[in-house]
DNA sequence: TAGTGGTCTAGACCACGGA
DNA sequence: CCGTGGTCTAGACCACTAC
């Protein structure tokens, strides 16, 4: 029979809404505008809300999408790429970075980051809370952890908090020479904080950035950055091509 | 009053719940093990199955679970670490790599890679199709695709096919003078064909690893491969200290 | 064939943002 | 206050794997 059989795998809804969407997006809808809601959009497609929803976190996922609760949802701009390699062979905080050191507490460390610190679990290190941010949003988080012994400067002194004592860490770290350092990508999830500081809710997925910088044959550093994954491309451009433009807006299928 | 107020901000069950789970993973289960099945660890805890799901899923992004249709859910090992810096200015295909070229067919690329390569939306290209595989498993799918122009020598012949095709081109591709390239890396969900070839359902996460190689000025062949994000850790090592490693198996908390 | 995770439904209520 | 997306329920059936 001349009928191409189809139907031998039969497509899940919620893909087939991916695609159906993800084809409006592209020809219907300009960046930025905001879709019908969902109880609408369900309604219209003829599936439980539960479905579409299913179909809408893949495309947010994607960074086709954005939702936020109380307003709606609408059309991502193409994701940002966020140059990660900058810095290479530096130390944070040094050079013209868009990192914003927030806060500075003493805490011992997560047993994972005292792995690669190669530390005990009880030793006393610095934590700085930075933000990244670009155009007035913010794009990373980042705990960079410091170890108590690679800044024997700051024993004596403890005077400043929050901000300034930051500030007092990242520069007392400059002052080391730095051997290397090492990368490291995967994905995760926000905890509570790191959502907040990022504007999305709890369990939003994320790429973790995880640097160790050496310095004198030890681990002296531990940068563990978690970049909102719905809107950030990490970038290692050694050619400066897919930096941080913003790109055309839209497109249009010919 | 002494009582600490909680409940301020009531914390979603599900959010709870992956908590638990946590640290039960931790300290109550092997590496491998498989789980109680979803409708009595939902019992177990009272709640929903759709909601425990919500949980596992969690648990699966951030590389904790691995849940496969028909047979249960098991607890994964921690995630492998893929060298992605090795092949530095260094053309696909060369030196001691572990991708497996599959097949080579001819087609105009997609809006996408055409704007990567600057060229036409029409051009023939050659795409070049590998997997990426480490101890038996498939890590990575990439679709490498070289404009018939990069690599001039093959427009006479056109009788090898498939994988005997991919590595010619491959070959032909490396002896064009390597100039630089470009990374970067995204958050994707895995098409129907590469979710095959990773062992993976559609729409699985995916890390999106995009390569342009530089020659002559021109972008000469742009890679698309997409990682298994629940079982892979990119490193951009320079220093061997994150590298393919499978580090300790098993931890528990102090 | 039995048991697993994957998909889907039709409801309900909650938390948040903006008017 | 209303409308939005976020959470949750208690079912049902399907697709796959292994025995």
């Amino acid at each position: 029979m001349g009928t191409t059989q189809l139907d031998t795998v039969p497509e899940p809804k919620y893909w087939h809404l991916k695609t159906v969407l993800a084809e409006a997006l592209d020809s219907e809808f300009a960046v930025g505008e905001i879709l019908p809601n969902e109880r609408e959009l369900a309604a219209r497609f003829g599936v439980a809300r539960a479905t579409l929803r299913q179909a809408l976190e893949q495309l947010e996922l994607e960074g086709r999408l954005q939702r936020r609760r109380g307003v709606g949802t609408t059309v991502a701009p193409p994701r940002m790429g966020v140059d990660v390699s900058s810095s290479e062979t530096a130390w944070p905080g040094t050079g013209p970075e868009s990192w914003q050191p927030t806060e500075c507490t003493a805490a011992a460390p997560p047993a994972a980051v005292a792995r690669l610190l190669e530390i005990g679990p009880d030793a006393q290190t610095h934590v700085v809370r930075r933000v990244r941010t670009s155009h007035g949003q913010s794009l990373a988080a980042e705990l960079l952890h410091v170890p108590a012994a690679s800044v024997p400067g700051l024993t004596g002194i403890d005077a400043p908090s929050g901000p300034a004592l930051a500030r007092t860490v990242l520069r007392e770290l400059a002052r080391l020479p730095l051997d290397g350092q090492d990368r490291s990508v995967e994905l995760g999830s926000a905890g509570a904080v790191d959502a907040k500081e990022l504007d999305r809710l709890p369990g939003a997925p994320v790429l973790v950035v995880t640097t160790r910088y050496f310095s004198g044959g030890r681990t002296a550093a531990v940068s563990l950055a978690t970049y909102r994954a719905d809107t950030c491309r990490l970038t290692f451009g050694a050619h400066g091509g897919l930096e941080i433009r913003h790109e055309e807006e839209q497109r249009r299928v010919s």
